[in-house]
DNA sequence: GGCACATTATCAAAATCTTGATGACTATCA
DNA sequence: TGATAGTCATCAAGATTTTGATAATGTGCC
């Protein structure tokens, strides 16, 4: 598509596009970004048949984890807002598929727990997206996945470097 | 922050993985997410000051390379809904940073493209981002670079061909 | 020439996420 | 004991995205 470039007369150039300033050969943002939203793509298509989004089921892995996490913590784990993560517990409480109840010591937290159903629908939405994740490690090595995450890591180190100081 | 974690140091911690028998350690989904989600993160910080959001500036940023571009494929190119895309174009052009006008030939088609105004938010948005992706280069040697865009590719490909065949 | 197909844009409704602010509770320290 | 700081949950309003469905237009095939 398009073969029309971005054609500027060069006399009357009032900013020039930094765009043009960084060559794409350097920017790795889109190559990150490409991956993940292939990958919630995928994950969507997985976990939807098992009646859950993918936030969803982002929530019910963690709880596996952590049960009895509060619903503030389960958000940090998450990387979304508490607010967010209220909403959703809301949703997967009325379903059934979590149980919420005041901590006994900490009267102010709700614990947060799966239910006997929640643990089969993430079981359920598990099993298929286990599948994109197999795919995933099936296509390296050992040796190439530690690399690969070992990039990865670094990544977030400068880029939260590069964000702390803007 | 968060010193103090959901400890709980008595024995039983109940970490079985509802994932059966694929180890955290070969998850590799988590890692490509958490990288993402620091740089949308970063992004965000860094194109808010212009006054934009990150699929307003994604936006912008393909429109900047593809003028006269139709709504329905800018939304492919973005990898949003068409509808998304139309709310996304609607506020731009109410801002007077994109132009929208009828294709001559194809008289269903809108064409879109950038204003001088759109053009200089993009280039003051682009300003701040682009420290973002200079960090993520500078992070790493060329090999590296190359490395890890391949190592991502891979991945892209293994989830496409994971999801199809769901 | 006429008809089915694909693409485009849009309307409408529901769900989700974000920001901002409030009230309640516990832990730490003077 | 009393006060300050930090965490947790929630309300409210706004913006964004998604799903589903509809009308108009150009293209290819019969």
């Amino acid at each position: 598509m398009a073969s029309h470039r971005d054609e500027r007369p060069a006399g009357q150039q009032q900013a020039e596009e930094p765009a043009e300033g960084l060559p794409p050969d350097e920017r790795l943002g889109m190559d990150i970004k490409r991956a993940e939203q292939a990958l919630i793509a995928a994950k969507q298509l997985a976990v939807r048949p098992a009646g859950l989004t993918v936030p969803q089921y982002a929530a019910l892995f963690a709880l596996a984890d952590n049960p009895g996490i509060s619903g503030a913590a389960l958000a940090r784990t998450c990387l979304v807002t508490p607010q967010a993560m209220t909403v959703v517990l809301k949703n997967l409480e009325e379903r059934g598929l979590v149980e919420r109840s005041p901590h006994p010591w900490h009267r102010n937290v709700l614990e947060t727990r799966l239910t006997e159903a929640g643990h089969a629908a993430l079981a359920t939405a598990d099993a298929r997206a286990v599948r994109i994740e197999r795919a995933l490690a099936d296509e390296f090595t050992p040796e190439e996945r530690a690399q690969l995450r070992k990039l990865l890591e670094r990544c977030g180190a400068a880029i939260g470097r590069a964000a702390a100081g803007l």
